[in-house]
DNA sequence: CGTACACTTGAGTAGGATCAATTGAAGTGG
DNA sequence: CCACTTCAATTGATCCTACTCAAGTGTACG
């Protein structure tokens, strides 16, 4: 049982795996977002968290927990806000993976990232770059490598991304929110941790 | 925005739409658990719930939560706790959804759905019956509902479930988990709210 | 009775999986 | 500096799981 962090700095995402290898990301995790809750809460993980990037952590103590619901409860309200948007994030991503072909789900999910990078301002440090490989995507979107390889080339061909090395650069963010049905994120304020 | 609910008895749903109708369920709500917390923290719904029984509620204050954070951290504690544990349910339905092959699928769903009603005591109460239409199973997997029901009979055949009218009886719930390859609920002790 | 809705079942199709092989960039060790 | 491995991305061919279309049964209800 690991403790409780916040990113900082950098890329990272949780995922869940069956015995088998077969590996399914839950979501990502960017500067500004609480990684370990369940942890924290439950006392026992029953994911795992893998960093994309070099990654700058702020640990909190280990039972900080229950002490900061007690002595700070304007705080302890944020971890539950962010936890909540973290679980309406989720909800998206399961309604993806359910339900939209897999040129929406690619469409989406690359959409979702920019527009998340960009709220955190992470956009100019990363160069409008995503640092993910296209075994994440396929991993993300619940598809096969090789089919996951030939959406992200439709939407290559479109000039709505380009792929780079183990990064995808986002050219026409609009375009791909339009092709997956999707609104946009909503909220603007946030509590910083 | 509604506001904040316990769901006291009877069963309900989350779910999401597309706009051209493709629905996705989300997680079923059994006695205990928080409806709309999102709605209370954020400020915003963004997915919709369905009461698949007759369903009694106890209804927080509307800006109870903030209050309840002051001066109750005990509470805001637990609250976080389930909110916590609806998103490691999400985590598992997001990997069977994007990982698991349609019998695996039907098989987790039904076998989690038993064991939640299960620990709460439903079981009795509904006499082990799952009040769900295979359109929920159908939602829930992210399948169509012809390939659901082909798969759900397979399962009869094979005398684990058997189907009645809106309502899925588990004959072996261990068989099930077996399939799915899932090891089964973990939490005995939960917080009462 | 007629309509509506849940569940079934068969036939044909298609979206995505699997298998197999190639290219190219990036290390790594001799 | 150059063979050698490794891993990401790519592409073609074939297969199969799950989708769509289309009917039909059974039960509940007005």
């Amino acid at each position: 049982v690991l403790g409780l962090f916040t990113l900082l700095s950098g890329w990272a995402f949780r995922f869940k795996s069956l015995e088998d290898g077969r590996r399914q990301i839950l979501n990502y995790l960017l500067p500004g977002d609480l990684v370990g809750l369940q942890g924290s809460v439950i006392g026992e993980m029953e994911h795992s968290v893998e960093s994309l990037s070099p990654v700058v952590l702020c640990v909190f103590q280990r039972d900080t927990l229950p002490t900061l619901f007690e002595n700070h409860p304007g705080l302890a309200f944020d971890v539950t806000w962010l936890a909540s948007r973290e679980e309406r994030m989720l909800d998206e991503n399961l309604l993806s993976v359910g339900r939209r072909s897999a040129m929406e789900r690619a469409a989406y999910l690359i959409a979702f990232l920019y527009q998340r990078a960009e709220q955190v301002g992470q956009a100019k440090a990363s160069k409008g770059l995503i640092p993910i490989t296209q075994q994440h995507v396929a991993d993300t979107l619940g598809l096969s490598i090789v089919h996951t390889n030939k959406t992200l080339r439709k939407l290559a061909e479109r000039q709505l991304i380009r792929w780079h090395d183990r990064a995808c650069e986002v050219l026409d963010p609009e375009a791909l929110a339009d092709i997956a049905g999707w609104g946009g994120l909503t909220d603007r304020k946030r509590p910083l941790i």
